[in-house]
DNA sequence: CTCTTGATCTTCT
DNA sequence: GAAGATCAAGAGC
């Protein structure tokens, strides 16, 4: 008589060395795509980052553009700590502070590819397919559980990890969503071929 | 599939 | 008073 097996158990997503939030201590426009493909958990639950957009404060539509005010203050201090913004009064919208003490700068995090605590985030997120999990800034802030209180932390400290991308990644970029001013910047950056983006990039 | 609209907080004019 | 780094639901094609 044969055993039946049971079935393996899932096998938990590899992960990329911890990067400490001296990885962001770098110009927003050369950490952004080097943010495509790391892995951004909050308490365990995340997922690949798989969409990014780079605010610079010399550019019009960065919240720094007009200087430090209390909600922005965050992104005049040093790099490697969590900006969260409240969106169009509802949602909340997570950003990476970069660059020097002082220079204002900030990688908007935009959609990731679910991959640790999945059935927590669907809980967060109420009935939706995986797609829709984290396919927005914030969808993906209302699936981790992101709200103020996550702001002005250290991504290298809990409840927040980061971990380098394991393999290549093919990187694409184009122009940023929702905004009007520096519109036609192509600041947006993306995993290529991702089924989890926010929208699809424009064709080459 | 695309287009329109309501929800409702913070900042700026 | 208006605009904004958004999302989901509903109407129309």
């Amino acid at each position: 008589m044969v055993q039946k097996l049971k079935p393996a158990a899932p096998i938990s997503p590899s992960l990329g060395k911890p990067l400490k939030r001296s990885f962001l201590d770098r110009s927003v426009h050369e950490v952004a795509p080097d943010l495509i493909g790391a892995t951004l958990l909050v308490n365990g639950i995340g997922g690949l980052i798989v969409e990014v957009e780079a605010y610079h404060h010399t550019d019009p539509a960065a919240h720094s553009f007009r200087g430090p005010t209390p909600r922005n203050r965050v992104m005049f201090g040093p790099a490697g700590f969590t900006y969260v913004y409240r969106s169009y009064g509802i949602h909340w919208c997570l950003n990476f502070v970069c660059e020097e003490e002082g220079s204002a700068s900030a990688v908007l995090i935009r959609a990731l590819e679910p991959t640790h605590g999945i059935a927590a985030m669907r809980r967060r997120r109420g009935l939706h397919d995986e797609r829709s999990l984290c396919s927005g800034p914030g969808k993906l802030t209302e699936a981790l559980g992101i709200t103020i209180a996550h702001s002005e932390l250290p991504l290298d400290q809990p409840p927040f990890a980061l971990h380098a991308r394991t393999g290549k990644a093919d990187i694409i970029s184009g122009v940023r969503i929702g905004i009007t001013k520096a519109a036609d910047l192509p600041w947006r950056y993306g995993m290529q071929g991702s089924k989890f983006l926010s929208k699809p990039f424009a064709a080459i």
